[in-house]
DNA sequence: ACTTGACATGCAACCGGTTGCATGAAAGTC
DNA sequence: GACTTTCATGCAACCGGTTGCATGTCAAGT
């Protein structure tokens, strides 16, 4: 499996690990107790401008840093907060990942990452894991029941995103404006037996978007078929177009990119040709133009709501107290080259 | 900016934060001292199983946790490490990422995510700040110079990726092996004169695959014009169009898949067919065959350098010892269809 | 019966900071 | 000049664990 070379000088060193600078240290070369020098990091104009500067001068020798682990032993304070996704390679996280960071790093918070592989088990397991650590969680599409959502919430500061929730903060990408004009475009194009490529079963999102299908297209009068593809993933995608083109349906919206994507390469298989005699239509807006022809897809703002939902779960922690907030964002529709008109 | 509605009661509620259970209260409700509580946990064996058993019915009892800081500053051991990234977004680092973090959590480690968006002074940032609160640190595709990048390793286990510095363990995909046949590739085509897309120049990869173009090209007889993009992404790739088509070569090869996507995106602008007036090669492979036409690439072997990187850290910090090691992990072309015979 | 050792447990110091309160000196008031 | 107020700083307790060493107990060895 691993076939890679390895190479180099086996010489292996002691770790030299510079034992840290303590504050007692400091404290010492200033000629000032280790209260003066805790003060003249945190609250400066505590002390007098010449004191906080010998302080600031003995320490800058010495290379001193606060100790972080320290620091939040004694304040309760960590200053880190955990950010928890169901799958990372999934194109939709990336964008939140980063603007979750970018907004942490923005108040000098660090950010734990964790993976839960789409398992509510590992996801339970993470949570534990970071609890201790972290002032804050985001969860990000979780998998887990609600009642553990709630039993979580109950011992640390929690914000959703893609998860309602009543009583905790939480930030929803609207999908169901986006998939709605979805139908309505399909509807105007004379589709009129359509499939919805279901997602994830304890998704969220799945079921907002298969309510707001159902519902639009009960509206225009079209018939809509749920094929369900297990995990939201290419393959699952690709084993779907069996009973898509069973179900004698001109045209599908797909749970994500991918799995349209997916559907999109096991039509191909099956030479139905996209979009001549087949529409697609996709969701997250992941792809961007990059697939030929490109998707018509419902845009996402993920990386909108993983800035909202730190900046959110930051002020939380800023006024001790929670909100029962709800953040909704809305999508569109963006139409590209797998849509036309139905062809009878 | 933010266009998302916001509804919701507004009742602010304290937060309730269950102020975790003490070692003291356990020790208090078993009636033994808090070391034996701290030894129940940490090394049963030292203790008579009795005595062990009424410390965990008590610990379980009170829903007692050990407070992960408490014993971070005790042992200096907090079981995270880092894992710093340019660019969350690129595609080419959610596997290493999603890899890195399954390998840490195999051994209970949790990660600290950072992304500097390819900026040196942000990644210096971002190593202070973690590291204090980390055992160790994985460097992917750093864009520190190797000053501050030894510098920072004697402060603490450093692990690099695609990035080779000799003394500092590394793991490095060498595309060069991938590039080579990609060259090869090319020649055997009949293509005679082609363009380099480069990538960040401060970038260990584009170096390596430019050296490696460069001394293939050399081998086929053939010439090679470097084109620079200035940063690893889909514009860039685009905006080099105009030097690409201005050298009159009949192929390019680029830094990585999103440039080579720019580029071919560039190109269809410019009425260039590909593969048919112009062959194209990309890097790293991340799109797979989503594009049309699918888009011959080198092999990226990201998830396996995650998850080494990553292993080899814990090894280190097990051992309490760095050895001068370096991985190197090779890639080869994958042929699909954005190449061809050159025309002429 | 007396020594010796093994073993289980407790004591207290320590990790490196923060913070409420006490103290003493300088400045302000009448 | 005596009295209060203000302000800078130090003392010592605390956050919640871990760990070296001392102590006491009990069984084995002779």
């Amino acid at each position: 499996m691993v076939s890679g070379s390895r190479t180099g000088e086996f010489q292996d060193t002691m770790i030299k690990r510079t034992k840290g600078v303590t504050i007692s240290q400091v404290a010492d070369a200033a000629g000032v107790a280790r209260s003066s020098v805790s003060r003249a990091f945190t609250r400066p104009d505590m002390l007098s401008p010449e004191t906080v500067e010998r302080i600031m001068k003995a320490a800058e020798a010495l290379g001193y840093v606060p100790n972080h682990t320290a620091r939040a032993l004694s304040t309760g304070r960590h200053g880190n907060i955990g950010l928890i996704v169901p799958d990372i390679a999934n194109p939709f996280f990336p964008p939140l990942i980063q603007a979750a960071q970018l907004e942490a790093d923005r108040s000098d918070f660090c950010i734990f990452l964790g993976n839960t592989e789409e398992n509510p088990k590992q996801e339970d397991k993470l949570v534990g894991r970071f609890a201790g650590q972290v002032e804050g969680l985001v969860l990000a599409s979780s998998r887990l029941t609600d009642e553990r959502i709630r039993a979580h919430a109950a011992q640390l500061p929690l914000v959703l995103i893609n998860r309602d929730i009543e009583g905790i903060p939480r930030v929803l990408i609207d999908s169901g404006s986006g998939v709605r004009q979805a139908v309505e475009h399909l509807a105007k194009l004379g589709h009129r037996r359509i499939v919805y490529v279901s997602g994830p079963s304890n998704s969220w999102s799945n079921k907002q978007r298969r309510t707001a299908i159902r519902a639009a297209a009960s509206k225009f009068n079209m018939e809509i078929e749920i094929v369900p593809a297990v995990l939201a993933s290419y393959n699952s995608g690709r084993n779907a177009v069996g009973a898509i083109l069973a179900s004698g349906a001109t045209a599908a919206i797909a749970f994500d990119d991918l799995t349209a994507q997916g559907v999109l390469a096991g039509l191909s298989e099956q030479h139905v040709s996209v979009p001549v005699s087949f529409s697609l239509i996709g969701c997250d807006d992941v792809l961007g133009a990059v697939t030929y022809p490109g998707l018509t897809s419902v845009s996402n703002r993920s990386n909108e709501a993983g800035k909202l939902a730190v900046s959110l779960l930051l002020e939380m922690l800023d006024n001790r107290s929670i909100r029962d907030v709800r953040y909704v964002l809305e999508t569109h529709l963006v139409i590209r080259g797998t849509t036309t008109s139905a062809l009878d």
